[in-house]
DNA sequence: AGCACGCCGACT
DNA sequence: GTCGGCGTGCTC
């Protein structure tokens, strides 16, 4: 009987890979375990093992295994269903959900190495300079990598070069494969066993007479095992005694000392004793009797529960719920919002049980993570991370938080696999047979309207804790207020007046500005209008190069106006503006008071984040300006009055949920205002007070928005009502994209008629220098979700069956919101 | 994705 | 003449 594994490789293949095992390989394997296999001529990858059987395959010779590389599978069968889940579900392949779920440090890649080959004389006369430089290389250093050459050569292509010398039997080369983990030890130490008898350790004493910081160390030794009863760690030892680690060494050089080492965890909490978690409210009980009830019956519950009503109290009960029956819980947030006080207070409830994870941890900080989970560790228990904590090895997993719901940032974009965590959270939570709550103060459409269809549980809280009460929100029109010169910059009268009011009070400002502003719309400077898109509910964009107004959804273009069509006057404007630019108003017009940003530029460092935080938080900063990073979960008691500096830049964002967006966003943003006894205070500068985004934003009535929202969404196909799936092609010749996407857009057409928009250049047309080309399939509720997948894929394989289409990137993204 | 093989321009 | 550009095909 012969034995085979299929293996998934981490490349970008369709294929898993089939390779020959022995009898007994076949016992010990597993799936979920890792194996190192040879691919293509000289490559060694890691592989998972996917499926164990007999049938050896038939168009060709399967090739044995290089070595197994786990004792136990690191990745269990749920993970593997949810993989396969992802890869059909977001038209990737396998390879590409392997990348992405696994800790790089499991996949190891094999390296080529470069010895000298002594077995036979060389004649150096017979080298080319190149040629000898690498041998000389190898008088010096006994092995080289590819990548050493190339640096003593100084140049890309060394591997004609190496094959040359192969030819020649001055080298030979072979692969290696590097474990990429590696524990964590700890140095310790321990007196040599030669003295553990009375009399020994008095010769020891008395030799070490002449020498005192030595006989002072082991002294030390002695007290603080004595005192500990545990091991002694070297460093603790310096530090007790004093003395410096050379003396330590030369204690352990001497035979005196004896020097080992314990495997230690990288990530180590060392908090307080556990806090006793906080009585709720009774709004919070009874959203928590109303959750427990709903999760009777639904596995998946939406919370919607407005700023600062204290989710997080509700969550924590929850997480107590699940540990009392011995599961494990998976908390989801956005990346930044990992990096808060949530984190602190989570660990204060919960202590060592709680384990973090996200992207600015290191790989074998991540490996140690995905240990304790695997392992099922009391380290573990809860798991707060970003979206790529979803891949992590639950066994057991009884809850699952996705906090803050409706962040985009939950949906990868880049990178294949271009999931979206909180519905495969929902997928993984299912399989798990687990409960799964999703929590928003300003809940997604989508989720909303799932909540809508009884598809989820609906439990919501509409009082703020402590019963402060929701900020005031006032909408200041920026446009009268030009009219009649009331505007200094970017600021209007009000909004000063309201500033100097707040900082006499003692308290802080929040300033928000999107980044957005950017773009170039065009707005009218005498009556804020906008251009709008006939087809679509968008702004037009200005195209400079051809003086156009276009759509970037449906095709639509017009030229350039010369005059508004709503005003008609002619000063149109198309400047956008930024935090940098509010920044140094506000420091003109209140020179008096600190004055921070809060944006991309000034957080990039390492703890840049945190600093500013901590800033505000301390009350070192008065006013704070800030993108829409200030919404993400921050808690400041201080802050009293936000400043919305302009809405109508996120209003306009040619997107078909830049108006639900905008909601959220300024909602988020208000929520900052008030969350201590007094009552906070919003203003909005907008050139359209009237638009209803606004006046919903005013009421904080939700429910307006979402169905006026969801008109729009019905009116123009869009999702949750329409799933849609765009297609991105990429290539360097424009030429060639554009004969390539209108081909796509052709075939798909046949089969999906006027679902089909575009093919249609996106607002960056090119980037890194390839021209990009959308192509949107919209797809009805009604439309089986796998034939719509077969059909693109059946012509995705004819277009990459055309010659001259080969070379044209294409990417599949799925609900691509 | 990598990487080899193979075929054409611009340089020591 | 070679170096190296990238189009094409393949990986168990």
């Amino acid at each position: 009987m012969q034995y085979f594994i299929d293996v998934i490789i981490p490349i970008p293949l369709k294929k898993l890979f089939t390779y020959s095992i022995t009898a007994s390989e076949a016992n010990f394997l597993k799936p979920g375990m890792r194996v190192a296999v040879p691919f293509g001529k000289s490559k060694i990858y890691t592989g998972i093992v996917s499926k164990i059987h007999n049938n050896s395959p038939t168009a060709y010779e399967a090739k044995d295994i290089q070595q197994i590389l786990d004792e136990a599978p690191i990745v269990n069968e749920i993970q593997l269903q949810l993989w396969l889940w992802i890869a059909n579900y977001y038209m990737c392949t396998l390879g590409d959900v392997m990348r992405a779920a696994l800790p790089s440090a499991f996949i190891l890649e094999s390296e080529t190495v470069i010895t000298q080959n002594s077995a036979k004389p060389i004649d150096e006369t017979n080298l080319k300079d190149d040629e000898f430089l690498v041998f000389e290389a190898l008088h010096h250093q006994s092995s080289l990598k590819i990548h050493d050459i190339s640096n003593i050569l100084d140049k890309k292509h060394v591997l004609s070069v190496i094959k040359r010398l192969i030819e020649k039997e001055v080298i030979s080369v072979e692969e290696e494969v590097y474990e990429k983990y590696k524990p964590k030890l700890v140095r310790y130490v321990k007196l040599h066993t030669n003295f553990s008898e009375e009399s020994r350790l008095q010769n020891l004493l008395e030799d070490l007479s002449r020498a005192p910081k030595q006989r002072e160390v082991v002294l030390t030794l002695f007290s603080v095992s004595a005192k500990t009863k545990k091991p002694v760690k070297v460093s603790d030892l310096s530090n007790e005694s004093g003395a410096s680690s050379s003396i330590i060494k030369t204690l352990i050089d001497k035979g005196i000392l004896e020097e080992y080492h314990i495997q230690t965890d990288r990530v180590q909490y060392s908090g307080e004793e556990n806090e006793s978690t906080k009585k709720l409210n009774s709004y919070q009980e009874t959203a928590l009797t109303e959750i427990r009830e709903s999760f009777k019956k639904q596995s998946v519950t939406l919370l919607h529960g407005v700023t600062s009503s204290g989710k997080t109290e509700v969550y924590v009960k929850l997480i107590e719920d699940a540990l009392n029956e011995g599961k494990q819980v998976l908390y989801l947030l956005p990346e930044i919002a990992l990096t808060t006080q949530l984190v602190t207070r989570l660990q204060n409830y919960f202590g060592e049980q709680v384990a973090i994870f996200h992207s600015k941890y290191s790989s074998h900080e991540r490996v140690e993570v995905w240990n304790n989970v695997l392992h099922n560790s009391a380290k573990a228990k809860i798991v707060l991370g970003a979206r790529s904590s979803i891949f992590l090895p639950f066994n057991n997993l009884g809850l699952i938080i996705v906090d803050e719901e409706h962040e985009q940032s939950f949906k990868q974009f880049d990178p294949a696999p271009r999931y979206h965590a909180r519905d495969t959270a929902i997928v993984l939570a299912n399989m798990h047979q687990a409960k799964i709550l999703l929590g928003s103060a300003t809940p997604s459409l989508e989720s909303y309207f799932n909540a809508q269809q009884n598809k989820y549980g609906f439990v919501e809280i509409t009082k703020r804790f402590n019963d402060v009460l929701m900020p005031d929100i006032e909408l200041v029109d920026i446009k009268d207020k030009l009219k009649k010169k009331r505007m200094k910059g970017h600021f209007s009268d009000r909004l000063i007046e309201e500033m100097t009011e707040t900082l006499k009070g003692g308290h802080q400002i929040i300033l928000f500005q999107n980044r957005r502003g950017f773009s170039p719309i065009i707005e009218c400077k005498t009556c804020g209008h906008s251009p709008q898109c006939p087809n679509c509910d968008v702004s037009l964009t200005y195209h400079q190069y051809r003086n156009q107004l276009r759509c970037h959804y449906c095709g639509y273009n017009s030229a350039m106006l010369q005059d508004c069509m709503a005003c008609g006057s002619q000063d149109l404007d198309n400047k956008g503006f930024g935090t940098e630019q509010i920044e140094e108003e506000v420091k003109l017009i209140f020179p008096d008071y600190n004055v921070a940003r809060m944006d991309l530029d000034t957080t990039r460092g390492k703890y840049g984040y945190e600093k500013i935080i901590t800033a505000l938080e301390q009350q070192e900063i008065d006013i704070l300006v800030g993108t829409q990073m200030l919404t993400k979960g921050l808690d400041f008691r201080n802050v009293k009055l936000v400043g919305i500096m302009n809405a109508d830049n996120m209003l306009n964002f040619p997107d078909f949920r830049a108006h639900e967006r905008s909601f959220q966003l300024m909602l988020q943003v208000s929520g900052r205002a008030g969350r201590t006894e007094e009552r906070g205070k919003v203003l909005i500068q907008t050139y359209n007070p009237y638009h209803n985004i606004l006046q919903q934003v005013s009421t904080n009535n939700y429910v307006d928005m979402y169905n006026e929202q969801m008109n729009d969404r019905y009116n123009y196909k869009y999702p949750p009502i329409y799933k849609q799936i765009k297609i991105t092609l990429k290539h360097k010749d424009f030429n060639r994209v554009e004969t390539a996407s209108i081909w796509y857009a052709k075939s798909l057409r046949q089969v999906f008629t006027d679902n089909v928009l575009g093919p249609e250049a996106p607002p960056i047309a090119r980037i890194r220098n390839q021209f990009h080309k959308n192509i949107l399939v919209k797809i009805p509720k009604k439309q089986s979700l796998a034939k719509t997948k077969e059909a693109i894929i059946k012509i995705n394989n004819s277009f990459q069956s055309i010659k001259d289409f080969r070379s044209v990137k294409v990417i599949l993204n799925v609900d691509n919101f």
